[in-house]
Parts: structure tokens; sequence; C-alpha cells
DNA sequence: ACCCTGACAGAAG
DNA sequence: TCTTCTGCCAGGG
């Protein structure tokens, strides 16, 4: 866990557009550390309640919602439903996945 | 060093 | 599709 790597996945959390969502997986291999989806995560998961990061776009590679039942899981559907982002089944088509 | 844990991922049945 | 089973790899006890 290095700040570089924190940094990078901030910034590219941060690029995801609004509209559409990425993986975990997917964020960790743009910032350069393959098979280390499981950082990112714990990255979102220590980010500041006010913070201005896009952290909802970041999802499971199958499109499922990891925090489904907890009221920051409420949030996220919220929140992509407010960008167009379809929530089906407690899950997201894939067709919304962020395409760079 | 050993074991368990985790906002995960991909393959197999 | 859905469920189960493995692999993943740094942290912390």
């Amino acid at each position: 866990m290095t700040p570089e790597f924190r940094d990078a996945v901030y910034q590219i959390v941060g690029a995801i557009p609004a509209g559409t969502v990425a993986s975990y997986g997917q964020v960790a291999a743009m910032a350069g550390w393959p098979r280390h989806a499981r950082f990112v995560g714990r990255l979102m998961s220590t980010l500041p309640e006010g913070t201005a990061l896009p952290w909802h776009r970041v999802i499971r590679g199958d499109g499922g919602l990891p925090l489904a039942g907890t009221p920051s899981g409420e949030l996220q559907v919220r929140r992509l439903a407010e960008e167009g982002v379809a929530v089906v089944g407690n899950r997201v088509p894939r067709r919304c996945f962020w395409v760079p």
C-alpha cells in the first residue's frame, strides 16, 4: 500500500464519468496494480463520509453492489439512480461499465 | 512464521 | 443465471 497507489486510485475514481460504473479490479489495474481489487475496496471503505469522490461508481466486477443491505448501500443505489444507472435486482447491467 | 480477514475475481458445475 | 470453490495479496493479531 503506497501513497502512489492511493493517489492513482483516487484520480481514477474521480475520472469515472457520471452515468457509468467501474469495478474494483478495473480501477486497480488502471492504477498499475493488477490483482489488487481488494486494496481498492479497502481504500473506498476508509474514505471520509463527506468525500467528493464518486465512490458509488465503483462496484464489483459482476455488477453486484458490495454494500447491499447497509445504509451506505441505499445511498449508493440512490446516487446511481440519479445518474441514470439502472439497478435491477441489486445489480448493475454490464453495459453501464465504464469503457476507457 | 502462522492464521484469518477482506466494499474482490474468475472458473467450474 | 446462480452457487460454490479457488486464487488473490497486503495487514493485523
